[in-house]
DNA sequence: AACGACTACAACCGCTCTGCC
DNA sequence: GGGCAGAGCGGTTGTAGTCGT
């Protein structure tokens, strides 16, 4: 009787999948077990808090959850056409790192960034580049051009002021070290935009 | 109503980084 | 300096919901 044997092999996994770490979607109990651990542990210590809330689950998944849901001031629903241009921007300049783009956008998580950009962002990027496609070629050259001139400026003024090395004067990482910075203020966004405009 | 294709997003996985002993 | 554990990151997968036929 085959279909038995194959029935009591799937109750057997069944039971050993019980014994180790759960997996898959959040529940509300599970949920509301690991906000009050946290509460009373903070947000560290992941395996501690998940043996702590009864939560079969491995500390990294309840971090994972923390992070992008369960803590306070997390944004949720719609992104605005502001945010959308800020993510657009940064990640013309920094590429695929969403830590860093996820800082400058309050209450937005790195994977909510990074699910918004592979679902709509990088299908409409395609389209755009589908279009403009051969005219952006003819116009490649020039545009290098134009680029390469933007960094000689900025290279000549960094000298004239003092800078030691001959590269573009300022250091990603160092320009979006927002640790000092209330993610509120604009002041940085603006400095931003100006340096894009720079490269554009 | 049924079904397949597509979309959006939550969650997992593997890897690297960091701090501690 | 080396090993280990915890934390964090980015890529990928799984799946529920939606839409078109």
């Amino acid at each position: 009787m085959a279909p038995l044997k194959e029935e009591t092999i799937k109750m057997e996994e069944n039971v050993s999948r019980k014994r180790e770490v759960n997996k898959g979607a959040w529940t509300a109990e599970e949920d509301r077990k690991l906000a009050e651990v946290i509460a009373v542990h903070g947000a560290k210590r992941w395996k501690t808090v998940a043996i702590k809330a009864g939560l079969n689950r491995c500390g990294k998944s309840c971090r994972l959850r923390w992070m992008n849901y369960l803590r306070p001031n997390i944004k949720r629903g719609n992104i605005s056409d502001q945010e959308e241009d800020l993510i657009l921007r940064l990640h013309k300049l920094l590429g695929n790192r969403w830590s860093l783009i996820a800082g400058r956008l309050p209450g937005r998580t790195d994977n909510e960034i990074k699910n918004y950009w592979n679902s709509h962002l990088s299908k409409k990027i395609n389209q755009k580049e589908k279009q403009s496609g051969a005219a952006a070629r003819q116009g490649c050259k020039a545009q290098k051009r134009q680029v390469e001139n933007a960094k000689e400026e900025v290279r000549e003024e960094n000298t004239s002021t003092g800078g030691e090395d001959s590269n573009i004067s300022f250091d990603v990482d160092e320009f979006l070290n927002f640790s000092n910075e209330d993610p509120l203020n604009l002041d940085w966004m603006n400095r931003f935009f100006e340096v894009d405009e720079v490269f554009n």
